[in-house]
DNA sequence: GGGCAAAAAGGACATTTATCACGAAAATGA
DNA sequence: TCATTTTCGTGATAAATGTCCTTTTTGCCC
């Protein structure tokens, strides 16, 4: 069974196997394949994805047809166009599949209606928000104060695992260079 | 009176008059003077600051004595260091007055304790923190995406006040460029 | 297994940005 | 008010990064 989820929310809240059950009750189970779309720009984002395996990605992408990678998400991780599903308003990012990935997904309603009727759950989500808050602190910290090889390097030390799973021009993306410049630091030059 | 906190409270959730002074008395209201720092590296962080009136700003100094601004604040806006509030961890950051300020803080006990209480402010603050993490979400994109000059004049567009309040010096700071680059953006060049 | 498309590497050159230095203008404080 | 910082702009040069291109390698799909 998947309670890579339970044990995620265990982190921070402890539940009885009724509250866990409840709790799963407001999710939908649903597997995607690699290349697969999940969320596509200008259609309004219903679902939150938490990911029980595989790898995805948010990007932007601009005018140009460049595009921006904005978070990759593995095991445990979370991922949506937060601004769309928050506000209901049509995606302004992508999400997409760099691998099969399994996911158990949570729509804006079923998250309000399960923080309203489970403290625990509402507690739940603002630690996470507020993790998150200050892990993207830390990233604007990294783009504003670091060269793209202190970037590339911090990376490289944080998600070793990262490197052998995506094509080197999406690490790139990630990290504000383009491909070749990436190429060169990772070569020392 | 400062209504200015219940304002932004009513904005998400509605009060009685009752209820935000029970909110109110979680707060403590603090004075700081133009220069004077508030959160200073390597302390422990106790408050949240709210500010009523002024402008400070969030930055960390890293070894070799460069400073770079991870955040202004001005009325109706929260600061002080997350990662260290939030995990009882010694500051990384430093926040400092750019003007005389007038805030209410809360500690972090306070706020647990009247999200523990008062599950509305427990939702407030979620939803909050869910709009500071997709803002942080879009200026990280911003910086990846971005050049100096489009940064530059988003930042205008979008706070053309600031530049009026601080020296440029910071505003480049915050953008993640040179004064230098700064100025000649500013002039076309 | 073979063919094809994607990914990676690297060269040559253009552009952007950082660095260092200096002087003028503006703001600040005694 | 006056002296002292702070701020701002600008030039010259170096360093970093982007752009465009070709070649090689890798890996994927039928």
């Amino acid at each position: 069974m998947s309670n890579i989820l339970r044990q995620q929310i265990e982190r921070i809240v402890s539940l009885t196997d009724e509250e866990y059950a409840f709790v799963l009750s407001h999710f939908t189970s649903k597997k995607f394949k690699k290349h697969q779309i999940i969320i596509r720009e200008g259609e309004y984002v219903h679902n939150d994805y938490f990911l029980l395996s595989g790898l995805m990605k948010s990007s932007h992408i601009n005018p140009e047809g460049r595009e921006h990678i904005i978070q990759f998400a593995m095991q445990d991780w979370w991922i949506t166009d937060p601004q769309a599903y928050h506000n209901e308003t049509k995606a302004t990012l992508q999400v997409d599949c760099l691998e099969d990935s399994e996911t158990l997904f949570i729509t804006l309603e079923n998250r309000e209606k399960l923080c309203r009727e489970m403290q625990k759950m509402e507690y739940f989500f603002r630690k996470k928000t507020t993790a998150g808050y200050i892990a993207l602190q830390r990233r604007i910290l990294c783009l504003i104060s670091s060269t793209a090889k202190e970037r590339y390097e911090n990376l490289l030390t944080q998600y070793p695992g990262l490197f052998q799973r995506v094509p080197k021009s999406l690490i790139a993306s990630y990290l504000g260079v383009t491909r070749e410049t990436l190429s060169r630091l990772a070569n020392n030059n």
